[in-house]
DNA sequence: CAGCATACACTTTTT
DNA sequence: GTGTATGCTG
C-alpha cells in the first residue's frame, strides 16, 4: 500500500499535455499581482530567487505561485515541497493557498517547517542512521540534562565547562552539518579539547535512547541523502517543485538539504530578504542567499520592491539605516503612498522616563491627538532589542493601567509544569525513556533524592536496561528503605499500569479481561449484599447481640465499598482501553500526585500552573492518542494562547519579524544595548551589520508612525550606566526624521532629583543626553552628513569629545570603576590606573574628566 | 532529604 | 535587580 504523499508510490506521469493545456483556464488570482509579483508567480520552471523586501507581498506571491502550479496542472499538491521556518508561517501558507484556489485543496502533505518535514522523512528511514522509527525528539532542556550527565561522567568540572556551552557548540556544529568525524581540526579545541569526544559520546547516547535533538533532524536526513544516493533520488524525483520561505535564515545543513533535493529538477524558488537576516547567531548564513545565483546558474532573480505597508518617510528612514551595510544584494523599497509623518526621535533622561513617555504617548494616541484619529491599542507595538527592556514598560503600564500583551517569554510547552506532565506521558508511552524518568522520580517530592537516584543508576549499570527496570530491581532487592522504597515501588507499579493501558489501547481481549474482572467484582458485591440482608433479618444469627450484628454489617459494607471503587477503577481502565486517552492523562497526573502537588502549593504561581495543566489535557483532545500527541508536541511549540482584547503589544525585534503595526515604538536605541555590545564583541562587523538589519526590521514594521527613542541613563543589572545614543540614530536621514523635544527640558523636573536644583538637572541632562555625538549630529546635521560617511563622521565626533579631551596624567571618572588617572592612550581606548579598581583599559566614551564626574550621577 | 542562604550570570531563540 | 543553581544545616 502506498500513501498519497509517498515517494515510493508509482512515479507520477510528467505534466501531461492536457494538464498543461489547463493553463489556458482563466487564472483570476493573477490580476491582483503587480508585475514583479506576477513574474515571480509565473516563472514556474528553473531556479528562482525572489528578493522580497519588507511589506512587498511576499507571502502573497509565494502562495499564489503554489496556486498557479496547481491551477495549471503543472504538478500535484503532493509533489510540491514547501518549507518554512515556523509553524505559524506554514499554517498561514496552507490557509492562503486554499483561499487562492477558492476551495480547500486536499492538504499539501509536504508543506511544513524544515523540522516537521525532516521528522517525516526520518521516520521512514530511521534505520539508516541507527534509530527506530518511533524515536523521540528531545528539546533543549532534555538535551542539556543529557549533556550534563555526560560531562559529569567524564569527570569534567561542569562549573567551568557548563552543559549549556557544550550544547551551544554541538548545535553550532550540527547547524553546519558536521557529524563528529567531520568537525574540522580547527574547531576540535572547543570545550577544553574534549568537544568532539563529547559530541561523539552524546550522539552515541542519543542512539541508545532512540532519541534525536532538533539539530539531528536535519543532520540525519542530510547524512542519509549524502550516503544513500538511491534514497535521495526517490525524493529528487518526487519533489518536482520546491519553495522555500525566509531563505536568508537557512543554515548550512538546511542549505545542503535543499541543494541535494533540488539538484535534479532545479525547480527551486527561494524567497527571502538579505536585509532581514537576523538569525546569524543561530547559524543562519546570509551567504546562502547572496550565493544563490552561483549555486543555481541561470537563476532568475526577481525583486519585489513595491511596498504596501509603510509611508515614504518610514521607508526612507529604513533605507538610510540599511545603506550602511556592505554585502547586500541591493534593493530599494518604494511606495505609491505619499502622505505620512516623519519618523519621530526622542531622547529621555533614563529608562523609566522613556517608559513613562511611551505610556503617555500611547494613551494620547488612543484618545486621538493633533487631529489624528484615535488609534486602537491593538495597532500599537513596542519593539525592544532585549527582553529585559520589557520590564520598564510593563511596570509603567501596570501603574497607569494600560492593557498590554507580551509576545515571547517562556512558551507553553517550555513551562516547568507542562514539561513535567509531558515526562509522565512519555514514561507511560515508553517506560525506557530514562530522561523522563529522572525528571519526575522526585517530582512531586517522594523522598527519592540524589542518593536514591544514584543507587538506581548504579544498579546493574553494566547491563543495558532502562532506569525504570533498575528501579524495579532496587525495590525487589530492598536496596532502598523506608519511605523511598515504598514510594518508588508505587511509582514503578504506576508506570507499569500506565504503560499497560497505553500499549493495549484498542485491544479487545484486554477490554474483555477487565470486563470479566468487573463482573466478578459485581458478583462479589451481590453476595456481600445478600449477606448484609441476612444480618438485617431478625431471625438470622440470633446468638449475636445487636451491637455485634451492626459491626458485622459495617464490615461487609466496607468490603462492598472497596469492591465498588475497584469496579469504578476498572471501568475507567475499560474506557481508556477503548481509546479515552484524556481520561488516561488525567489519571496519570492524578495518580502520580502531580496535580495534588500543585494544589497544595501555596505560591502565587500555583493556580496558573494548574490552569496550564488543564489546558494541556484539553490540547490532547485534538489527537488520537498519547503517542500522537507527544510526536507532534515536540515540534509544535508555538504560543497559541492569543488573548483577545485591545492591548498594546510588547515584544522583541526578533519576534516582530513578519508582523506589522500602524504605530511602532522602538525604545532603547543606545550604543551597547542596540547595537548590542555583545553582538559586536563576538562577531565584529558581521555582528554590527546584523544589528543594523534588526534596526531595519524594526523600522519597517511600522505602517504609519514610527517612534525611536533612547535614554541617557539606564540601569543595567542594577548598576547605573550612562548611555550614548545608538550609532544607528546617526544613520537616519534627517529629512525624514522629526526630533521631538523631551518633556522636562524646559522647566520640567527630571523625576526624583533628590535635592538637585532644576538648573543642575538641566545641565546634567544636557551634559549627558544632548552632548553626545549622536545627538549633536541630529541637531547640526546638514553639511557634515553629505560629505562624510556615517562612520567617518562618527570617528571625528568621538575624536572631538573623547580622545582629544584626555591627555596622560588627567584625572578621570568612570561610572563603574570610579576615579583614576590616565596612564596612556591607544586609539579610542585609554589605559587608566583606577584608585580602587586597579589598571584597566577602557573605551574613551565611558570616561569623563574627574571634575565633571558629578554630572554623571543622576541623583 | 528538604528548606534556606549565598553565589552567579545575565542578548536575540523560528524548531 | 532578579532568577536560578548550588551548598550548608536542621
Amino acid at each position: 500500500m502506498t500513501l498519497p504523499d509517498d515517494p515510493n508510490a508509482p512515479a507520477p506521469s510528467g505534466p501531461s499535455l492536457s494538464a498543461r493545456a489547463m493553463a489556458a483556464r482563466p487564472a483570476p488570482y493573477l490580476d491582483d499581482l503587480n508585475p514583479a509579483q506576477r513574474e515571480a508567480v509565473e516563472a514556474l520552471d528553473g531556479p528562482v530567487l525572489m528578493l522580497a523586501g519588507a511589506g512587498t507581498g511576499k507571502t502573497k506571491a509565494l502562495t499564489t505561485r503554489i496556486a498557479h502550479l496547481l491551477h495549471t496542472g503543472t504538478c500535484r499538491t503532493n509533489e510540491i515541497l514547501a518549507v518554512t521556518f515556523t509553524n505559524k508561517a506554514a499554517r498561514e501558507m496552507k490557509e492562503r493557498v486554499a483561499r487562492n484556489l477558492g476551495q480547500s485543496v486536499e492538504g499539501m502533505p509536504w508543506l511544513g517547517t524544515f523540522h516537521a518535514i525532516c521528522v517525516k522523512l526520518l521516520r521512514r528511514h530511521a534505520e539508516l542512521v541507527g534509530l527506530k522509527s518511533n524515536f523521540t525528539i528531545l528539546d533543549t532542556d532534555d538535551q542539556i540534562r543529557l549533556l550534563k550527565q555526560l560531562i559529569i561522567a567524564e569527570n569534567i568540572d561542569d562549573k567551568r565547562w557548563p552543559a549549556r556551552m557544550l550544547a551551544g557548540i554541538i548545535d553550532n556544529w550540527k547547524n553546519r552539518a558536521w557529524t563528529p568525524d567531520k568537525v574540522p581540526a580547527a574547531e576540535a579545541g572547543a570545550f577544553n579539547n574534549r568537544g568532539t569526544e563529547l559530541y561523539e559520546a552524546y550522539q552515541r547516547r542519543l542512539r541508545e535512547l532512540n532519541a534525536v535533538d532538533f539539530g539531528d533532524l536535519l543532520l540525519h536526513v542530510v547524512h542519509i541523502f549524502q550516503t544513500r544516493p538511491d534514497v535521495l533520488e526517490q525524493y529528487q524525483n518526487w519533489f518536482r517543485y520546491i519553495l522555500v520561505d525566509e531563505y536568508q535564515d537557512t543554515n548550512v545543513a538546511q542549505y545542503l538539504w535543499l541543494r541535494l533535493l533540488a539538484a535534479k529538477h532545479k525547480n527551486i524558488c527561494c524567497v527571502g530578504d538579505d536585509d532581514q537576516s537576523i538569525y546569524g547567531w543561530r547559524g543562519a548564513e546570509v551567504g546562502n542567499i547572496l550565493r544563490f545565483e552561483k549555486d543555481f546558474p541561470g537563476a532568475k532573480v526577481i525583486r519585489l520592491e513595491q511596498n504596501y505597508r509603510s509611508t515614504p518617510h518610514i521607508l526612507a528612514a529604513a533605507a538610510g539605516v540599511i545603506r550602511g551595510n556592505q554585502d547586500r544584494l541591493g534593493k530599494e523599497l518604494w511606495t505609491e503612498a505619499t502622505e505620512g509623518e516623519k519618523v519621530r526621535l526622542i531622547g529621555h533622561w533614563d529608562g523609566e522616563e522613556e517608559a513613562r513617555w511611551v505610556g503617555d504617548e500611547i494613551e494620547a494616541m488612543a484618545q486621538g491627538t493633533r487631529g489624528m484619529a484615535p488609534m486602537g491599542l491593538d495597532s500599537m507595538a513596542i519593539l525592544v532589542r532585549a527582553s529585559h527592556q520589557m520590564r520598564a514598560f510593563e511596570d509603567r503600564f501596570l501603574t497607569i493601567g494600560l492593557p498590554y500583551r507580551v509576545i515571547g517569554g517562556p512558551r507553553f510547552y517550555e513551562r516547568m509544569e507542562i514539561r513535567d506532565a509531558m515526562a509522565y506521558f512519555r514514561l507511560a508511552v515508553s517506560p525506557e525513556d530514562d530522561l523522563a524518568f529522572e525528571r519526575i522520580v522526585n517530582t512531586p517530592r517522594r523522598g527519592l533524592g540524589d542518593k536514591a537516584v544514584q543507587t538506581i543508576r548504579k544498579k546493574d549499570s553494566e547491563s543495558a536496561v532502562s532506569m525504570v527496570e533498575r528501579a524495579r530491581r532496587c525495590c525487589e532487592e530492598k536496596l532502598l528503605s523506608g519511605r523511598g522504597l515504598k514510594e518508588l515501588t508505587r511509582l514503578v507499579n504506576a508506570i507499569d499500569l500506565w504503560h499497560y493501558l497505553v500499549r493495549n489501547a484498542g485491544e479487545k481481549i484486554e477490554v474483555s479481561k477487565q470486563q470479566a474482572a468487573i463482573l466478578e467484582l459485581e458478583t462479589e458485591v451481590e453476595q456481600l449484599s445478600t449477606e448484609v440482608d441476612l444480618f438485617t433479618a431478625p431471625d438470622y444469627a440470633e446468638e449475636l447481640t445487636e451491637k455485634e450484628r451492626e459491626s458485622e454489617i459495617l464490615k461487609l459494607q466496607v468490603q462492598i465499598e472497596q469492591c465498588q471503587s475497584r469496579i469504578e477503577l476498572l471501568q475507567r481502565f475499560v474506557s481508556i482501553l477503548n481509546g479515552d486517552h484524556i481520561l488516561l492523562a488525567e489519571m496519570i497526573l492524578d495518580e502520580s500526585g502531580y496535580t495534588g502537588f500543585w494544589q497544595n502549593d501555596k505560591t502565587p504561581e500555583a493556580p496558573g500552573r494548574l490552569e496550564n495543566l488543564k489546558e494541556l489535557v484539553k490540547a490532547l483532545e485534538q489527537f488520537e492518542n498519547l503517542q500522537g500527541f507527544l510526536e507532534h508536541v515536540s515540534l509544535i511549540m508555538d504560543n497559541q494562547t492569543e488573548e483577545a482584547g485591545e492591548k498594546v503589544t510588547i515584544m522583541t525585534l526578533h519576534a516582530a519579524k513578519g508582523l506589522e503595526y500602524p504605530a511602532v515604538f522602538l525604545p532603547g536605541w543606545e550604543d551597547g544595548l542596540f547595537p548590542s555590545q555583545r553582538s559586536m564583541d563576538e562577531s565584529g562587523l558581521k555582528g554590527l551589520e546584523e544589528e543594523r538589519r534588526l534596526a531595519y526590521v524594526g523600522i519597517t514594521r511600522a505602517e504609519e508612525l514610527c517612534t525611536i527613542s533612547f535614554a541617557a541613563n539606564r540601569r543595567v543589572y542594577g548598576q547605573w550606566q550612562s548611555q550614548l545614543p545608538s550609532r544607528f540614530i546617526d544613520e537616519l536621514p534627517e529629512e525624514h526624521v522629526e526630533v521631538l523635544t523631551p518633556p522636562g527640558l524646559y522647566g520640567g523636573g527630571y523625576g526624583a532629583a533628590g535635592g538637585m536644583s532644576s538648573r543642575l538637572e538641566e545641565r546634567a541632562a544636557r551634559a549627558d543626553a544632548y552632548n553626545s555625538p549622536g545627538w549633536r549630529r541630529m541637531q547640526s546635521h546638514g553639511a557634515a552628513r553629505q560629505t562624510q560617511s556615517p562612520s567617518e563622521a562618527r570617528n571625528l565626533v568621538i575624536d572631538a569629545t573623547a580622545i582629544s579631551t584626555f591627555t596622560k596624567g588627567d584625572r578621570v571618572f568612570h561610572q563603574k570603576f570610579g576615579y583614576g588617572t590616565v596612564m596612556g592612550i591607544e586609539g579610542d581606548k585609554l589605559d587608566i590606573e583606577f584608585d580602587k579598581a586597579g589598571a584597566k583599559k577602557v573605551v574613551a566614551r565611558f570616561i569623563k574628566p574627574a571634575d565633571r564626574a558629578d554630572d554623571d550621577v543622576p541623583f
